[in-house]
Parts: structure tokens; C-alpha cells; sequence
DNA sequence: TTGTACGCGTTATCAT
DNA sequence: ATGATAACGCGTACAA
């Protein structure tokens, strides 16, 4: 009496052997390649399904060249305009079997470069690049690339893009601010981040332009205790502001808590609004008024885009939502 | 005179024929294994630079079984403290080259089941496994697994896990809500969840018992919605409720959506508290009262307790910070 | 319709 | 100290 084979079956040849065909076949009925008859594929699959049997993704990605992954380069994952693109990443690859490997930066510029070296090297589907600046190193990586790679929210012209259209979301900003107010101060962060960093600083500016205004422009980082420094250097240089564009709603918190430390009162005394419609932006009192961005949108197009394989640019609406904040 | 190579080196042998030693030597290179002399050593660095030759990770897991990536399932990730896991597992893992794959489930209990099959196959470094409920399938996969899978978020003693003292969190809350009140309303979740359906309520009751009172019990979904119209539900039922603990921040948020609506003071009249302690806590008006969880402790605990390899439990104690609408 | 045999790029064993 | 060579598990001509 022979052992029976009880043990976990680990490669494609053990199913053959319980099933009693060759790994050919047992290769063909999981992969739906290929003529199989109906008799063979049910014992395979029989086999399968009671052995919970998977097959070794190495080892396919070896073979093959190609791998079911989509690798998504990203500063951080705690934001929710990031992880609200992951998501819409994920929502376009539900029912494909397509993982998503994460690259996180933590703004890193040698972690972006490594990772896009990294990945352009594994056979994977494609890169999603959530990039801040994109440099001559940047660009002859992306542009060696085997595997297509796309820029998340920033524009580009090196490769395909889905950005947001950051001019025109400062310039509905500006304008709403401009109609009422004559002293408008603008709360920015530093230029290594090209969309909110220059874009949309050159929306403000150019309606300022318009007006025949001049902004009173601070930078600084992109935390809310960020916008609450800059907003008193922007008071101790005009304190006759009576309102202000923050470039991130994160930034908005900080220059509305300097306000209300200063007993100003938000929508009437001095204007608030910022970027990004996040979460918190309903729940303030007075609520405050934002840029709503199709971060999920965005992610999915990502995905949709970079599996289109050609180049294409997408540059994404947004929306400038106002509230309390802004009367 | 013979052409020369000016193609992408693709594997170790175009490395090996450019520097002019063999393959087996390349790879002593790059793995820092063996002996190799420092003259072969710096011409294979040599070629390897001006390359940007990197291995080919599915060569090496095939070969090795082992592959430098950590598999992490979750429910979704635009979550606040899902996303603060994730990066604590990030920082936990910088610097060791580990990637993260990760599984958005969607609450997909079929998802779950598929990633926790799927991964224990594929030779991760381990897996990490935000669960809401382990059922007996769930069970079954993650005792025959081959590769270390960790619980995070929730208890088990079928495999390590990383959790949250829930009850010990429900236990501060209602008591500085009882102390001060006779009935106090809760706003749950369904038991699916384990930790938040089932564990936080079990501390509210736990300390109502003790204080000999009956709290107001009402369940829903996870959405602010769902804690607007629970609410609705309570003063229907018991209109002279002077407090109401909600299971989550963002539940919290659908109760006092409801409370301002009927222009009920948030604090004095009602007092509110919730979970999570959510970046928009503070930024209400009042201050919404909630329990601080260590979000990115856990995550980076969980890392390091998966790559002990023996079963560890690590419960983390949270931190019920009062604010004003608490009074 | 099915099975045999080769190779994907790497690591590791074994001579040299 | 270095170089052949044999696996790792799979897909796929090609042969049968």
C-alpha cells in the first residue's frame, strides 16, 4: 500500500500528479490557455480547489516577463489627498488581479530616484509617479524605462500625466477673493513641489494681475503649524489684510488658528479658503471654503491611462466651493 | 573591431561579460557573499553604476524562496487610521529595502480570504492582516500558512497580533461621561467588527453596570450618516439624553451634525465623545472629546513583531483626552 | 488533446 | 578567488 501524498502541494507538478495528467495541462486549465478537455480541466480543477493550490508568482513573472503589479510611488501615505488617489487606483483594478506595491518617499528625492529605477527594472505593469519636481534625473530614468510610467498630479511633458488643473482652481480662488477684497494675502509653500508650490501661486498672481492688485505672499511648509508662522508674518507686514488664500486646507487650519487666537473673526474680519476640499472643510465653524479636487478620479485615471500605453495628458477640473469662510 | 555592447544590460551575465568575470562573481558582488577580490569587486561596481543594472527580484525570490516585501490586507485606505497604520509599517521597514503589496479588501470578506490564501503563497517576508472579524475560514488559512501572519487592530490568539485595548478605551470614556451623567447614549456598530462593534461596547457596559445605569443603545454603519440618523433613533426613544458616546470619530460627527441641527449645545446640553481621536477633533467648535489611539506605534509593532517569527501579543494602551464638548 | 523539454535570471554547490 | 553547472516553478513551442 503506498503512502498517499498528504503533504501541502507546493508546485504545479504535485497537482499533476494528484490529478494524473502532465504540469502542461494542469498549466493550461489555470491559465485558460490553450485546448483542454473537459475531463482533464474538472480533474485539475478538482485537485485545485479541495488543495487551495496557487500558483508561484516568481516563477510566472520569471517566465513571462510580466508581472501583475502596478507599482505607486507616493511622499506619504497619511495624507488624504494621497490615499484618496490609492484608492481610486484600487477601484480601477478591482476584478484584474492587479496588486499595487507601494514606494514611499517620505519625500525623499533618492528614495523617488530609486524606486523609479527600482521598478522600471521588475516587469511590472507600469508606475504611477505622485512626483513634487521632476529633475533631469527624473526624466532619463523615466525615459530608459521599459515599463510605462506615469506622473500623478503634477504635469509633465516627458511622459503621460493626470494632473489637476492648479492654475484655474488659484484662479477661482483669487477671483472670489478679489471681487471683495482689495489686500488679499496668499499662504504658499516652497517651489520644490511644482503644481502647489508654482502653479498655484501663478494663478493668485495672474489675477492679481487683473485686478491691478499685488499679493502679499509668504511660503512656507506644508503643515498647519506652517500656515499659522506664516500668517503672522504676513499680519506683521499688512495688518490691514482682509483676506487670505491658503495654499493647502492644511495650511487654512493653521492661518484660522492664528485668527481665532487673535480674536479676528473668520468670513467677516479676514477671508479664508484653501485647496484640496478635505474632510475637516464641512466640519469648521465657520466652514470653510476650498478647491474641491477629484482625487479619486484622479487615481483611477492613473490607472486607465497608463494601461492605454500611449502617451496621453489628462488634466483633471477642479471645483472652488464657497462657504462661511469667505462670507 | 568588434561592436560594443550599448544595450540596457537586462541580467548578471551582461554585468558579467562586461566586467569581464563570470556570473557567479557578480552576484558574490552584489550579495556581499563569498570571496571576491577587490579588483574583480570594483570592476563589477563599475559596470554595475554606469549601468544602473539592478537584479531581477523574480529570479531571486524563485530561487530563494524568499522575497523582501510584506503583504498588507486592509479594508480600504483612505481611512485616517488605516493610512497611519500603513506608514507606521512603512517606518518601521526603511532602510531594509522591504517592500509593501498591499490588499484592499473593501470589506470584501471573500477578498479577505483570497489575499490571506494568496499571499501565504508567495514567500513574503509575512503578512499583515487588518481584520475586522476571524471566522473559521479565515482560521483554517492562517494556521496552514507557511509564511508569519500578524492580526493588527484586533485580538486573537490564533496568531500574533498587535490590538488596541478597546475596552479599557470604552471604560475611560463612560466613565467620565457617567460621572457627570445619568443617561448616556451610545452610537455602535455592528458586531462584523469585532474590536469597534463588540469590544467598545462591552467597556461602555461594563462601567454602566457598575454605575447601575442602562445606556441607550443604538447600532449603525461606520459613516457619519449612520451616527446622524442613530441619533435621530435615540431621542426618538429617550428625548432627555444628556450624553452620547459615539464609536468612532467620524459616527461623532453624524451625532453632532443632528445635535446642531436642533440646535441642542454640543457640551452643555449634550455632551459627545468619540474615538480615534481624528486629526478634525480638535479642529470643532467644541473641541470634540475623543480617545487618542496610537495608530503608528501599532503599525511600526506590528512589523517588528511579525519579524520575531514567535507568537507575541501586543495590546496598546490608548488615551481618552477630554475636550469641551465634554464640557 | 496531451506530454516532453527547454529556458526565464538568479543563487549555491562544487571543482579548479 | 573564481567559474561551470544545477536547480527554483512555470509557460510554451514542438512532438506525438
Amino acid at each position: 500500500m503506498k503512502a498517499l501524498e498528504t503533504d501541502q502541494p507546493k508546485t504545479i507538478i504535485d497537482i499533476a500528479r494528484l490529478a494524473g495528467v502532465s504540469k502542461s495541462t494542469v498549466s493550461r486549465v489555470l491559465n485558460n490557455k490553450g485546448y483542454v478537455s473537459e475531463k482533464s480541466r474538472e480533474k485539475v480543477l478538482t485537485v485545485v480547489e479541495s488543495t487551495g493550490f496557487m500558483l508561484n508568482e516568481a516563477a510566472k513573472t520569471l517566465k513571462t516577463q510580466k508581472q501583475d503589479t502596478i507599482a505607486v510611488i507616493i511622499p506619504r501615505i497619511e495624507s488624504q489627498s494621497v490615499s484618496k488617489m490609492v484608492q481610486g487606483i484600487n477601484n480601477a483594478l478591482v476584478g484584474t488581479n492587479t496588486n499595487i506595491v507601494l514606494g514611499i518617499t517620505n519625500l525623499d528625492r533618492e528614495k523617488e530616484l530609486y524606486y523609479l529605477q527600482y521598478f522600471s527594472q521588475q516587469a511590472v505593469q507600469g508606475i504611477i509617479f505622485m512626483a513634487r519636481t521632476i529633475s533631469k534625473d527624473h526624466e532619463a530614468i523615466i525615459h530608459k524605462s521599459q515599463v510605462p510610467i506615469i506622473v500623478l498630479a503634477q504635469k509633465t511633458t516627458i511622459t503621460s500625466s493626470v494632473s489637476f488643473d492648479e492654475v484655474g482652481a488659484a484662479k477661482q480662488v483669487a477671483q472670489a477673493m478679489m471681487n471683495k477684497h482689495t489686500t488679499v494675502g496668499y499662504v504658499g509653500v516652497s517651489t520644490d513641489d511644482y503644481a502647489i508650490g508654482i502653479e498655484r501661486l501663478a494663478g493668485v498672481q495672474a489675477v492679481a494681475k487683473e485686478y491691478g492688485q499685488e499679493v502679499v505672499l509668504e511660503l512656507g511648509g506644508f503643515k498647519s503649524q506652517d500656515g499659522y508662522e506664516a500668517t503672522k508674518r504676513l499680519f506683521a507686514r499688512k495688518p490691514h489684510l482682509t483676506a487670505i488664500i491658503a495654499a493647502t486646507d492644511s495650511i487654512a487650519i493653521g492661518v484660522i488658528t492664528y485668527l481665532r487666537e487673535r480674536n479676528i473673526t473668520i468670513g467677516s474680519d479676514v477671508a479664508v479658503a484653501g485647496f484640496g476640499d478635505s474632510q475637516f472643510a464641512q466640519l469648521l465653524q465657520p466652514q470653510l471654503a476650498s478647491v474641491y479636487y477629484p482625487y479619486v478620479d484622479a487615481g483611477e485615471q492613473a490607472v486607465k491611462t497608463l494601461l492605454a500605453k500611449n502617451e496621453q495628458h489628462h488634466v483633471l477640473a477642479t471645483q472652488f466651493i464657497t462657504r462661511a469662510s469667505c462670507e
